[in-house]
DNA sequence: TATGAATGAGTTTTCATTCAT
DNA sequence: GATGAATGAAAACTCATTCAT
């Protein structure tokens, strides 16, 4: 698709003006299209600019990306925080996190594609902004459980970083099925059932689980008894 | 009347053994590799062939690597399969499946890589062997969990797939800490936590979790010693 | 399309036999397949032999294609050569060329196309066995006119040459069409038009049929002369 | 980060003025080499571009080969339209068509070659513009022979798309010599010899059809009787 | 003699990035 | 500051031909 384009009106825009339009430009493709088809051209002729122009604002193709994800990921967290404060007890506010996220899964399933596919799996991820965005945001769900031991609602050995990863992970799981357009999406229900099976997962043992090395101990004296039984049989 | 360069050696195998040496190139590729930084031309170089002879004996290179993947994933299965049959007891056979699926990520972190950043990402996955080849794996804690609601081990309400993505969302999770280098990995702790949690999500909710297997053995034995008793005294 | 297929059983067979299965094969492949898409692997499956193989008997791809084209080729003139003889008259002469040229055609459109599209491009068509058999087919037209003109059936100043490009020209424009599917083709009534206009251009002119130019300015002289002879005459 | 090689010399020319470059390039390359020889390298080389360059401006490389031939297309029936509506009378009109087509093979054996071996044998040939602006051209010589028979010089039972037949058929036949050096190609008594053989074709069956060798005896005596003339009024 | 695995030189096409204008 | 033409490096894939077995 070979485009032979008039010049262009030049138009001379205030800088953010410029970066507002790239970005939003740079969103939308990047909802729409998936895995690696988006393309610097298209996003320039969408937001009105040609190519050159997004490299004075952006380092490279990379920089965008990044930078399109943290503003998106600032709004939701923002948009969440705001009713956060408000809530009361444990079980309500790991659900509101919960649920809360899926909500923004189901309206941008584009830019959750963006993160999961693009972002995340390069090898500089873990030193992005991005990342320590996420790592925030899904911090509080580790906070709420760290708060729920101090309150003693929550067991003492109650490990908040796999209360973290069991959360945002069953969400993952349901996202890639979303995303491949194989099942329903439907935070309501969803994030009940998760939130109850953490819940669960957090509370005191209202009965001994039984500790696999006490267990261990107990299997073997009942091995010796057994022996013993049976000789006292013979 | 082309005769440009000297023709390298040409080593004559059989296909079995060429294929063999070609998944193996690929294989050792993808594991180092990430980020759709592999290239047809360095798994040709490493396998010492030409690119043409990969084309072969395998379509492309999605081709090459579906077929790479799933030869992985069968010989994990095919290991874990084995031992699978003689668990007993709801806890122990989760923790089996949770168990050695870690172990599998800590063994191969490349591959996983590859199938978690290149091959579900694409819009076919779906409809893959591969896919249903992982499916059916994940389906045996799906299977571990209808079991133990059959017999009443697990509350009656129970969602078997939201076990599953519970179990290998987590897991997830800490495998990409792992890949990023960033987390050590530790199966044996870490399959302990994640089944704990993951059981006590699936116990009726408020009655106590006992640990069946054994403590039925425990009774057994305790009803033997009670009777040993009874003649000891008699 | 990778195949791999399990080693072959070897069949030795005489040369002539060979060859004759290739050829077979290549033919067939060449009716199908148009403009550049057979592929030597192809014919040689087709052949039940390999690709090697064939390059004992052929010395290259172009050899084939040019043996093959030969081998139709002699065939269809035998064909036609058998009833040929026997034909009386000149009109009757140029129909039966005409005529067989288009049902062999109509027979074997694909081996039509091998070679419009594909032989007769090549540079060195022109010295050819292919291109030598072809000009000794179109020369039966060109005897005919010659015959024609010896007999004082046509006219004294007519062109043989000319004569066979009309005729093969007009049906290589109508095999065009029948080759894009874009038209019947139908030899019959074909061959009868063809026939006659040919035969039309050759016959003797009876009367004069003045080109315009000319009369027009035959008259202004003559109107000149008129002119002359009134002034010679006053 | 990637700064391999230096840079050349970047000139930086009007996007009509490259296409015009490219298209010149391509024109040539065509008009030398044949039959699918033709690379994109050799033709961005030409025209002092790399390949790149050239799909900014064309989409592939049919497109490029389509466009080069559609405006030498039409620059050759721009050139022939000019002069055409002067034309009077049948014969006339017949031999200027002829005649002009063969002066433009003439003037371009490569291009004639590019439509006849590679564009035409494309199996979208018929749906092309190309092949729209051709079905027009040679649609003047049906248009003709239409008015022809309209006006009662041709035959009412004349078939004008055999006639376009024979004509340009008969023209392609003496092309293919053309192009292979084997024969001399000489507009001027082909055009007339075409015309001829068509125009007797086309007349009623029993009127006379004028004889070249007298006409030109008229106007050679008519020649010597205008110089009388002039010299008698002189 | 037949096999068919292996070669390797191409060829088209893509696209992030640069920089002359 | 903005433009957008031009770059150039790669990458996937093809297939006629060779030659070790």
């Amino acid at each position: 698709m070979p485009q032979r384009s008039p010049r262009r009106q030049v138009s001379r825009l205030p800088p953010e003006r410029r970066i507002a339009d790239i970005m939003t430009a740079a969103r939308a493709i990047f909802a729409e299209k998936g895995y690696t088809e988006h393309v610097i051209s298209e996003i320039a002729e969408r937001a009105g600019v040609v190519e050159g122009t997004i490299y004075r604002f952006f380092a490279n193709k990379n920089d965008l990306l990044q930078q399109v994800a943290e503003a998106w990921f600032q709004e939701m967290m923002d948009q969440s925080a705001a009713n956060f404060a408000a809530i009361r007890g444990e079980w309500n506010a790991l659900h509101f996190v919960i649920f809360h996220t899926l909500e923004a899964i189901r309206r941008d399933p584009g830019l959750t594609r963006l993160m999961l596919y693009e972002l995340r799996p390069e090898p500089e991820h873990r030193d992005s902004r991005l990342y320590a965005l996420h790592h925030d945001y899904t911090g509080r769900l580790c906070a709420i459980v760290r708060d729920g031991m101090a309150r003693g609602v929550f067991r003492p050995d109650a490990d908040p970083e796999l209360a973290r990863d069991i959360a945002f992970g069953a969400i993952e799981m349901r996202t890639w099925s979303y995303l491949h357009h194989k099942s329903s999406f439907e935070p309501v229900p969803l994030a009940r059932e998760i939130t109850d099976m953490l819940y669960a997962g957090l509370l005191p043992r209202t009965a001994p689980v039984p500790q696999d090395e006490t267990l261990r101990r107990l299997e073997a004296v009942s091995l010796r008894l057994e022996r013993l039984a049976d000789q006292g049989e013979g």
